[in-house]
DNA sequence: TATATGTGCAACCGCTGAGTTGCGAAAGGC
DNA sequence: GCCTTTCGCAACTCAGCGGTTGCACATATA
């Protein structure tokens, strides 16, 4: 039972979670744009598998259609790749908080050591950020 | 059923997919690690679920474990994210490829006006690539 | 030693999602 | 006109996943 979720980029690392979905997104990207039978014809699946991968990547804002006559052309929108990858860079920005953190602990340490009879508290600042 | 795959980012995405999974990535990321027990207190699940939360992360190189005493701590390795960046990253690039191939079509048809009497096929770039 | 805490493993359950088949409707080609 | 193509919708199957409970083992603490 996975707990309900309104994260807006939800959808987005879903629909980049299949692997034949994210074929459909490189053939999408290779060309111009295609129909679901053409891209069909690239898997071994049927053109109504394709059709709802289709709508899973329109419903996170990836892919775009457009009716002419009787096909519908699909064409690729990666912009809505921005914020998943934004957030995937946040990951190592936090990295980079820790380091200036240990930089600075290190620092105090090593000012301490310059001041003999004190002993500083050990690991206070993994703890103190250890549940934000 | 899904067809079997060897892609090997698909664990990665695979393990961004979950909102749980992701949540327990900031956190990891915002401290310097964090047990087991101590995340589930974040969460409305039990241990067990974060536990085979971080198994995914593990086996999709996202996280580390490493025991000490009764304890083990789990700490994310965010350079695991490189290669998926790296992929959606080369979506825009196909793009970037058929604005260049757009520019030369362009370039083509300006020139096929300048020579009266020829007729340039309409839309053969497009067809051209639409199958790679 | 006894007790409490933290972990890992295994079995079980409900639901979602990938995929299928079948069919009717709209658009093109003859 | 008729036949073909392409599409969209609905119903269905089924394996995998998120989550739970229960328990046994190991480590710390009294």
């Amino acid at each position: 039972m996975p707990l309900p979720t309104l994260d807006p980029l939800d959808p987005v690392f879903v629909a980049l979670a299949d692997p034949t979905r994210r074929s459909v997104m490189q053939l999408l990207s290779g060309s111009g744009g295609a129909t679901a039978t053409q891209l069909a014809e690239q898997f071994p699946v049927t053109r109504q598998a394709i059709a709802k991968h289709l709508q899973v990547l329109a419903d996170a804002g990836l892919a775009v259609s457009a009716r002419a006559g009787r096909e519908t052309q699909w064409r690729l929108t990666p912009a809505a790749l921005g914020p998943a990858m934004a957030w995937m860079g946040g990951l190592d920005a936090g990295f980079d908080d820790r380091v200036a953190d240990l930089q600075r602990h290190l620092e105090r340490q090593r000012a301490a050591r310059a001041t003999p009879g004190f002993r500083a508290p050990l690991s206070a600042a993994a703890s103190k950020r250890r549940h934000p």
